[in-house]
DNA sequence: TACTGCGGGTGGT
DNA sequence: ACCACCCGCAGTA
C-alpha cells in the first residue's frame, strides 16, 4: 500500500514538477496530494487512483459537467451559489449560501423560491453564477491515468461556499417530515445528521477529505471556534453561538445594495487546511422522533412559477412569504435548516467564516480576470497562518526525477525528464494572444502571495 | 427525483 | 480552434 503523504510534508526542498491537464503526457508521481473538496484559485493536485473521492470527482462546489469534447480530460464548471435576491443576514451576520443543484431542472426549480430566512423580506433564491475564470465560471479538470488522477482548477471562485454536497444529499435522504421543536431537538439533528453522513455515507464526507483513512476525521457538527459556546437560545435567536467565528467588524458591514450586489466580488477563499477536529458531540439519533423529521428541501418543491426576477409584492412586504410561512411552520425549523446546513456545508467552510460577513471585504467582479486575486485578500490577518497555506500556490505532487515516467492519455511511456512541460500558464482561459498579460498578472499575484506569505513566517 | 458522465450541437471569440 | 453552454440520453442511487 502506498503510504501518502500530504502536500506539506513533502513539498518541502522538492522541486515542483511541471504539467498542464491539457499536456500530452502527464509525469508519474508517486506522492500523492491530500483530497480537498474545496480547491480553490489555480491548483493543481496529484490523487491516487485510489481516492474514491477523486474517482468520483467530488468537490464542494456545485460544479456540473461540461462537455469539453474530449473523451480524456473531465471537465466541470462552477454553478456558482444559490443566494437570496434581497441579500438578507442570517442573525449572525451570514448570509444564505445554498447549494444550486446540478441538473438543470431542478437548479430552475430552486431558483425563485422565497429565502428560507424568515427574517428576510421578500428575498427570493437566486443563482449567483461563479464568473471566477475570467469572468468565466471556474472550471475543474480531471485526468485519469493508471497511476494517478490528476485535479486541475481553474479559477478562483468569486462567491461563498455553497452548503456542502452532504448537506442537500442528506436532506433529500432523511425524506419527508414535519417539524423540529426546540433546540435541543435541533442540535441532536444536527448530530443525528452528521452521524448518518459518516455511516451510511462514509465515502461523502463533507469536511476536508483525506484519502488517507488515518486521517479522515467527521466534520464538525459545530465549528471549532465555535464549540467551546453553549446557549440556550435558538439559532435564529442566538446572538451569542457564532459570535466567536466572527469579528465584529464583520457586522460593520454595509448593508447590501442591489446596485452593487451583482455579485458577492472577489471572494477571498480559505486554504483548505486540515483542521484537528475535537470528538464529536454525540447525540442519539434514535431519540430523534421518527415523525419529527425537518424536511427542508419542501422550498424547492414549493409549486409556483420560476421567477427570473424578483417583484417585491406589496404582500409580500408586508408578510414576506418565507419557508415558515409557506408551510405553516414555526420559527426553530428554518432555523434549523439554515443553521443545518451551515454546520453541514461549514464543516469547513466554517474554518473561514462565510466572505459574505465582510462586506466591504468583497471586490467587485467586474474587471475581467481581475477577480483572480492571489493570493485572496486577508480578511482575517491575524489567522494568515491558516489561510496562506497551499490552496492558492501551484502545487504539485513530488515526482520521482530520476526515471520520469509520463501517461499520454493512459499509455505508460519513459521520458526524459528534460521534456518536462513548462507551466506556461495556459491555465488561464485566456486566447492564446492573451496568455502573456494573464501570465503577467499572474506572476505578479504570484509574487505577492509568496512576499506576503514570507512576512507571515 | 436528482446526480453524473457522455456526446451532439450551437454560437461567440 | 477553442470556448461556454445547451440539450438529450443512459446509468446510477
Amino acid at each position: 500500500m502506498v503510504i501518502l503523504t500530504s502536500r506539506a510534508d513533502m513539498s518541502e526542498g522538492q522541486p515542483t514538477p511541471e504539467w498542464d491537464i491539457n499536456d500530452a503526457v502527464v509525469p508519474r508521481v508517486t506522492s500523492f496530494d491530500t483530497f480537498s473538496e474545496w480547491c480553490d484559485g489555480h491548483v493543481r493536485r496529484v490523487y491516487p487512483p485510489a481516492c474514491e473521492e477523486a474517482r468520483r470527482h467530488a468537490s464542494g462546489w456545485a460544479m456540473r459537467n461540461t462537455n469539453n469534447h474530449n473523451v480524456h480530460i473531465l471537465k466541470k464548471s462552477c454553478l456558482g451559489v444559490l443566494v437570496c435576491s434581497a441579500r438578507c443576514r442570517l442573525p449572525d451576520g451570514s448570509r444564505v449560501h445554498l447549494r444550486p443543484a446540478i441538473c438543470d431542472k431542478a437548479r430552475k426549480k430552486q431558483q425563485g423560491k422565497p429565502c428560507p430566512n424568515r427574517m428576510c423580506n421578500g428575498g427570493r433564491l437566486e443563482v449567483q453564477p461563479c464568473r471566477g475564470h475570467c469572468g468565466y465560471p471556474v472550471t475543474h479538470f480531471w485526468r485519469h491515468t493508471e497511476h494517478a488522477i490528476f485535479f486541475q482548477a481553474k479559477g478562483a471562485h468569486d462567491h461563498p461556499r455553497p452548503e456542502a454536497k452532504g448537506a442537500s444529499e442528506v436532506r433529500r435522504t432523511l425524506g419527508a417530515g414535519r417539524r423540529v421543536r426546540g433546540l435541543a431537538l435541533l442540535l441532536a439533528r444536527e448530530a443525528a445528521i452528521a452521524d448518518k453522513i459518516l455511516t451510511v455515507k462514509p465515502d461523502k464526507q463533507m469536511s476536508q477529505n483525506i484519502c488517507t483513512p488515518h486521517q479522515k476525521q467527521p466534520p464538525p457538527l459545530i465549528p471549532d471556534n465555535q464549540r467551546g459556546l453553549t446557549c440556550t437560545c435558538g439559532p435564529f435567536e442566538c446572538s451569542c453561538r457564532w459570535r466567536t467565528e466572527h469579528p465584529t467588524e464583520a457586522y460593520a458591514a454595509p448593508a447590501w445594495s442591489p446596485v452593487e450586489a451583482q455579485g458577492y466580488g472577489a471572494y477571498a477563499p480559505p486554504a483548505s487546511s486540515v483542521p484537528n477536529l475535537p470528538p464529536q458531540q454525540h447525540y442519539d439519533p434514535a431519540t430523534l422522533p421518527a415523525d419529527d423529521i425537518f424536511h427542508p428541501e419542501e422550498i424547492f418543491q414549493l409549486d409556483q412559477p420560476i421567477r427570473l426576477d424578483f417583484p417585491i409584492e406589496e404582500t409580500t412586504l408586508e408578510s414576506p412569504p418565507t419557508f415558515a410561512d409557506l408551510n405553516d411552520n414555526s420559527r426553530p425549523e428554518e432555523a434549523y435548516w439554515l443553521d443545518w446546513q451551515r454546520a453541514a456545508g461549514g464543516s469547513e467552510s466554517s474554518e473561514t467564516p462565510s466572505p459574505e460577513l465582510f462586506g466591504n471585504g468583497y471586490q467587485q467582479a467586474d474587471a475581467y480576470c481581475e477577480q483572480q486575486t492571489y493570493p485572496p485578500q486577508m480578511y482575517y490577518p491575524e489567522e494568515a497562518h491558516q489561510y496562506y497555506p497551499v490552496e492558492n500556490t501551484r502545487t504539485s505532487p513530488v515526482m520521482q526525477m530520476q526515471e520520469q515516467r509520463y501517461y499520454r492519455y493512459g499509455q505508460d511511456c519513459g521520458q526524459n525528464s528534460m521534456d518536462m512541460q513548462s507551466w506556461n500558464y495556459t491555465d488561464c482561459a485566456f486566447p492564446s494572444n492573451d496568455v502573456s498579460e494573464c501570465k503577467q498578472y499572474y506572476d505578479a499575484q504570484h509574487h505577492q502571495t509568496m512576499n506576503a506569505f514570507s512576512e507571515l513566517l
